[in-house]
RNA sequence: AGUCGCAUGGUGUAAUGGUAGCACUACAGAUUUUGGUUCUGUCUGUCUUGGUUCGAAUCCAGGUGCGACUACCA
């Protein structure tokens, strides 16, 4: 029974080449970030296409930076891009760096200029865009438009010399001012900065524009497969004019829609502003949708790739729900973290039947979904934390935790039988008391009493301390970017609360890093910011709750 | 206004001229020593008008709606 996977729009084309024999060598695909920032959700389709098309028809994936802007890009943003990459599971075939091509590229830009086919540009800045037309009317042609071959080689080596500031000049396509596509109005190749660059220090001080740098880097290794998002389609023709102009390697570009989460924002101007202006704690707060800020906040690699496989690819713009995100990062982590017992809320609960000062370990198995992951001792006695909402003194029919004459299983110990509790002056539960059954003990209950609840629990004397950060979503909207005024008007006040638990003895030195499963509660993960006898836990996502939504209702 | 692109349940995505399917969500139930997990079931969709055809989500034409483009950013 052969199972039918359909294919999406990009599968559809490589395969289709692939059986002319457009692709003799194989594909290859590159994925091409600025290092100008942090890698997001977005960035992680991207890498998850890109890399997982090479894998599946068996090609190449390179790993370019495309740092054509010094001015904005740091190398302290490479490595951050390439740990995150590695993170999420994968390895590039080569790595490159758009600038390790600027002498090929100032080499292709002189061979235009010979073909007359680029020109040098003494206009300003205000002047070109002045000329340049509107969506409705054509562009006016410069005046140094016609510039003779030699002048323009002598001006574009005098630029590459350093002759020149910046703004002064640029190297001009001469394509058509009266294209209907703007980006064809005789679009700028090169122009002058005099800035530092992260690698190429200040060997130049003329760097090609995106246009002329993203396609010829493509064709210098040869790229199949140049995908990208819709937001460059317009640049395609321009993309084919310059590969074609020039008469190297023939790659291709295809666009597909970016990725947008709901109740966050995905640009990396908004991300920046975010973290400059201090409204999270830096590119990798557990808040934000950046790869490092979901590491940190506790997502597993495989939930990220489980749901940009999920979400899929095509044309149209979309809005993926937070939820589908959410559930990826529950269903790896049901299978793969261990549980533990963490008190968020606590009332104090004394079994009376109990002996004052005795204590028992109790065996209790580390996952349930994995045998494979074994077990921890537990320690036992008559004082115990339990959660104060698995309390009611009045509780409705369907509550099954503790109440008055009430039944409930402590996990992984004994059935207790709620017979009084204790209130302070202004009614708040204080204490509560409880008889247990001895014979009721997990793994070798003979006692016959079925209960309907199982409730966690902490023995007081043993238990210890530690610091929860309750996120929660980062806007109160859906989507911020849609709505009118300054997106930060939207953030989520409530994003981030400061609390304490009670933990078990084991979970006390989990090495930072590690996600587990505050039974009954939620998904946590300890933090960098740990200290010895002193964890620091990031929630990661919450357990489903039905109880919760059945409350909800009423 | 010009050019380009896109319209399938609440969300995302299939069906490539032949039964509108899958996942998430929501709802109902079964199981359960996590009100978790697992399992079963239910609700909800082809933007519109016309055309081609035995047959249209699919092809064609018009309309409508949404998005992108007028950076010496990528």
């Amino acid at each position: 029974m052969a199972e039918e996977k359909s294919l999406n729009f990009l599968e559809e084309i490589i395969e289709a080449d692939l059986a002319t024999g457009k692709c003799p060598d194989g594909i290859q695909t590159r994925f091409p970030p600025e290092p100008n920032g942090y890698l997001h959700i977005g960035h992680a389709s991207s890498i998850v296409l890109n890399f997982g098309l090479a894998k599946k028809y068996g090609g190449r994936c390179n790993l370019r930076f495309d740092d054509t802007n010094p001015s904005t890009e740091e190398t302290e943003y490479v490595e951050n891009i390439q740990q995150d990459i590695q993170w999420l599971g994968y390895q590039w075939d080569s790595r490159h760096f758009a600038s390790d091509y600027f002498e090929q590229l100032f080499q292709f830009a002189q061979q235009l200029i010979r073909a007359g086919k680029a020109y040098v540009d003494d206009s300003s800045a205000e002047e070109i865009a002045a000329t340049k037309g509107s969506l409705t009317e054509p562009g006016k042609e410069s005046p140094y438009r016609n510039r003779s071959v030699e002048d323009n080689l002598k001006l574009f080596q005098a630029m590459r010399a350093g002759q020149f500031a910046d703004g002064e000049k640029v190297l001009r396509a001469k394509v058509d001012m009266a294209h209907p596509n703007l980006l064809l109005r005789d679009p700028i190749m090169y122009r002058i900065k005099k800035a530092h660059h992260h690698r190429t220090g200040d060997t130049w001080c003329i760097y090609p524009m995106y246009d002329f740098a993203h396609g010829q880097s493509d064709s210098i290794e040869q790229v199949t497969h140049s995908i990208c998002t819709l937001e460059f389609i317009h640049h395609r023709p321009l993309y084919d004019w310059f590969i074609e102009q020039l008469g190297i390697f023939p790659s291709h570009q295809y666009e597909f829609a970016r990725r947008n989460l709901s109740y966050t924002v995905m640009s990396k101007r908004k991300l920046l502003q975010l973290v400059q202006e201090g409204h999270v704690a830096g590119w990798d707060d557990p808040r934000m949708p950046t790869i490092s800020g979901m590491r940190r906040r506790g997502y597993p690699a495989a939930a990220i790739r489980q749901f940009c496989e999920t979400v899929g690819i095509a044309k149209r713009e979309n809005v993926v729900d937070l939820g589908l995100l959410e559930f990826c990062v529950r269903e790896q982590l049901n299978k793969t973290a261990n549980r533990y017992m963490m008190v968020l809320n606590p009332v104090k609960l004394i079994i009376t039947n109990y002996p004052e000062g005795q204590t028992e370990s109790l065996e209790a198995e580390y996952n349930p979904e994995d045998t494979h992951a074994g077990s921890r001792e537990l320690p036992f006695s008559n004082t115990l934390w339990i959660e104060r909402e698995d309390f009611m003194e009045a509780p409705p029919k369907k509550f099954f935790r503790l109440g008055p004459k009430l039944m409930v299983r402590l996990k992984h110990a004994y059935i207790i039988e709620c017979t009084d509790f204790k209130k302070d002056a202004e009614g708040t539960v204080q204490e509560i008391y409880c008889r247990y059954i001895p014979e009721s003990r997990s793994g070798s209950d003979t006692s016959g009493i079925h209960v309907k609840g199982t409730i966690h629990w902490l023995s007081a004397p043993h238990a210890q301390e530690a610091d929860l950060r309750l996120y929660d979503r980062l806007f109160r909207v859906e989507n911020p970017s849609d709505e009118s005024g300054d997106f930060k008007e939207y953030l989520n006040p409530d994003s981030l609360h400061h609390s304490k638990a009670y933990i078990e003895p084991s979970l006390a030195a989990i090495p930072s890093g590690t996600t587990f499963q505050a039974l009954r509660k939620g998904y946590f993960c300890a933090d960098r910011d740990s200290q010895a006898g002193q964890p620091v836990f990031n929630s990661t996502v919450g357990l489903k709750d039905a109880w919760a939504k059945e409350q909800k209702k009423a």
